[in-house]
This record gives C-alpha cells, structure tokens and sequence, in this order.
DNA sequence: CTGTATCCTTAGGGATACTG
DNA sequence: CAGTATCCCTAAGGATACAG
C-alpha cells in the first residue's frame, strides 16, 4: 500500500484535520498511544477493533510523515521499536476527550467503555496536563 | 447510493463515534451548519471542498437516521426544505472547535483561515453556548 | 432548487502468507 | 516481534445526466 502525499481540500481547519485523520482508524491509533500507553506495533494489531497489519503499517508511517508520531528503537532493547507521539500529536488529546464526553453522552454501548471516560469527565484542562506528563516521565 | 447500517467495531466511544463520522465528508456538513448557518442542500453542494450531490445526499440521510440533524419544509416557504441540527449535532461544537484550535496550530494555510478560529480562542465555553442560542433564536 | 440514478474509477481494507 | 507483500473485493466517491 503506497502512502501518498496528503491531499489538501481547501484552507479550512476542520477540513484540514479531516484530510490528516478523517478515516476509521487513524485516530484509534492515536487513542492506543493517547490513553492506554500502547507504543509498539503489536499492541496496536491487538485491539478490540482488530486492525489488520497492512493498514496498521501504512497508517503509522502516514503518522510519522505528519510529525505526530515517532519511531525509534527502544534504548533498552535495540531490537524493539518504540512509536510515540510527539507533541503535535499529544496536542490531539482535548478533541479526543471531546469526542469520549460526546459519546458517552450519547451512546450507550460506549457508555458502558469506563476505561478513560471518567478520567475525561473528571477534568479536561487536568487530563491534558496528566497525559502529557506521563508521556515525558 | 444504499445507507447501510451503522457498524459497531467494539464499545469504545471514540471508535463509536468514528464510526458515525469518520470520514471525510460528514464533519464539513456539521461544520456548515454550525459555523456557518447552512442549512440547504444547495448551500451544502457550493462549499468549497466540492461534495458530489450523491455523496451529500448520502450523507444527510446518515446524519437524520442518527438524529444528528432534521429535514423539514421550510415554514415559510413549504417547497423549500430546511436541515437543522438537533441537540446531539449541536453537541459536537466542543469537539470541533477544539479540531479547529488543533489546525490553527500546527497548519499555517488553515491557520489563514479566520472565519472561525478567532471565535473559537476567544473562549471555549462561552462559543459552544453561544452556538446553541444561535441555532435556538 | 432538491434531489436520484447511473456509470465508472480508485482507495480502503480484510485475509493471509511470508520475511528478517 | 515487526513488519511486507499479495490477492481480491467492496465501499467511497467523482462526474454528470436526469427528474419532480
């Protein structure tokens, strides 16, 4: 699968963001690394979602292109790649609690998914602080 | 175009709402309506980003099957028909405005786009209530 | 003006085998 | 474990003609 340059609709923002993340996916990447600490490719592949491999592979090299993530060999094992996000996509994090208190709010089945909507419920401004702290610790 | 079924890839509530709008189309109609008192088929097909009239038609009937958005004649003129949002369309204002301060940022061409940005800094809060009284009024 | 319908092309993506 | 590669099918979507 050929990772071509991103496309470019017009100059609005929202449009913008949509031309970067606007598929199914992108953004349960960014979630995985976001709000449960995954950061290799096979905690990626193992999600609830079941992301296939092709798609996972040319999903996070369009993320690295875009400078929201990156991927380096973990310093403690040479042999294991490590993708984090930098602070582009850190910055991802309130539109994502926006996006989790909308959807607990109207959706049941997600709801019923507690794993980060009380964090996002507790306090906006505090979580961002709390999620980007993490990532530097 | 036949409007399946929404799919349901596991209970989380970003992936939820990806699954309602992820795409690259349903958010620039949202957008339109929200921040751009939009609320014809017409108005829809003119912005810029060039929507094909099956892919918007397509889309609106997703977005009234998820009662994110209403179709009704015009009252004042009954051969014109009239898209609003409902209370759950106008929820996503929050999400949106913090994808649009996302772009502002990290994009200098959507940066260059002033029609909502200044809006959406000046404060957070206060644009989502004033969004909803605007639609009411 | 508000759509529908049709044609056609491409991108998205599932499944899975394979490799260093 | 971390991908690549291939096969193949379907959904997405552009263009455009047509209809009420």
């Amino acid at each position: 699968m050929q990772t071509r340059e991103p496309l470019r609709r017009s100059d609005c923002p929202i449009s913008y963001a949509l031309d970067l993340f606007g598929d199914k996916w992108t953004l349960l990447i960014i979630r995985d690394m976001l709000f449960k600490q995954k950061q290799r490719y096979g905690q990626f592949a193992e999600s609830e979602e079941k992301i296939s491999t092709n798609i996972l592979a040319d999903r996070l090299a369009r993320l690295e292109g875009e400078e929201l993530v990156t991927k380096e060999a973990d310093p403690e094992n040479g042999r294991q790649v490590v993708y984090a996000l930098t602070s582009k996509g850190l910055d991802l994090a309130p539109m994502l609690i926006e996006m989790i208190l909308w959807s607990a709010k109207y959706d049941r089945h997600s709801a019923a998914d507690r794993t980060f909507i009380r964090k996002a419920m507790s306090d906006r401004g505090q979580l961002v602080k709390d999620v980007k702290s993490r990532a530097r610790g």
